[in-house]
DNA sequence: TGATATTTTTTTGTATATAAAAAAACCTCT
DNA sequence: AGAGGTTTTTTTATATACAAAAAAATATCA
């Protein structure tokens, strides 16, 4: 007979924190990648362009510490946005380590037609909730970060 | 001046539920990375352990399911821990299709070992919030998988 | 000034994640 | 039995994620 059954093991996996929070990010990503097929962005790159608009211009350093992400992650980010021409990257003449990102015309109108599926995911991800318990998780969600 | 000043703005990034299950699953990644670090065993690799263990046997692809990983995944995290010969991997004779997942001991003794630093990850990892937000977070939580 | 330390980007390596397609084994149903 | 569909594993391709180290520019400070 299987352990599964035995209903007194202490290290039930499904109950973790951790593996919620995967399970739980990934259906996230998933109703994202739904709702932005046709884009053909992913969440950290809609993220990086929206970061950029509201920065007005920023470094990549920058931009991985307020998206939270690894240099080497941002990299790529970039890489491929720039490559898509969403954004350019000119070194910044005041300091010539830096890299200055900002978003290009495509780009702009990219996420401007973009806005309301963005809200649409939030909504989605959150719909399994009434609309007290969405306000009580997120609030307790923010304390995890 | 930088839109971030502008407090009127409608989609803030760092409020979205995507965004923070992102961040505090990368948090949760870090607590157990730094209390499995000797181990040398990733999130899933600790939880397909357990999961195989559990069940006693099991095919790569009901392994994968049952941890909500694609096969392409499930493949290369097997791969890895029969490498290191904490499982081992045969043909089911009963299916010649299906791999037959078992621990081997020094898996078993290995995940032995662990049970107590894998409660301390999920402990730490909800420590931000008291232990009756920590029951409404889970309970919310289990509900967006 | 000049040695040292720090910051920023880049590269390399490893580990999830997911999509798509291929190959082998199995199943169904006539 | 055999045609057609399904399941399982594997492969290939792309995209995060993070550690570690290298290289260039900048900052610090004796």
């Amino acid at each position: 007979m299987p352990l599964s059954f035995n209903k007194n093991r202490l290290y039930i996996i499904e109950e973790q924190a951790g593996f919620l929070l995967r399970r739980a990010h990934q259906r996230s990503s998933g109703i994202f990648q739904e709702l932005f097929m046709n884009s053909g962005l992913t969440p950290m790159q809609f993220t990086s362009l929206v970061k950029i608009r509201d920065e007005g211009h920023v470094s990549q350093n920058l931009l991985g510490r307020l998206n939270k992400a690894d240099p080497a992650t941002i990299m790529g980010i970039v890489n491929r946005l720039v490559e898509r021409r969403l954004i350019q990257k000119k070194v910044d003449p005041s300091d010539k380590r830096k890299s200055l990102l900002q978003l290009t015309d495509k780009g702009l109108e990219l996420i401007k037609s973009l806005e309301s599926a963005a809200h649409q995911v939030s909504k989605h991800t959150l719909k399994p909730l009434s609309l007290s318990e969405q306000k009580i998780f997120l609030k307790l969600l923010a304390k995890l970060t």
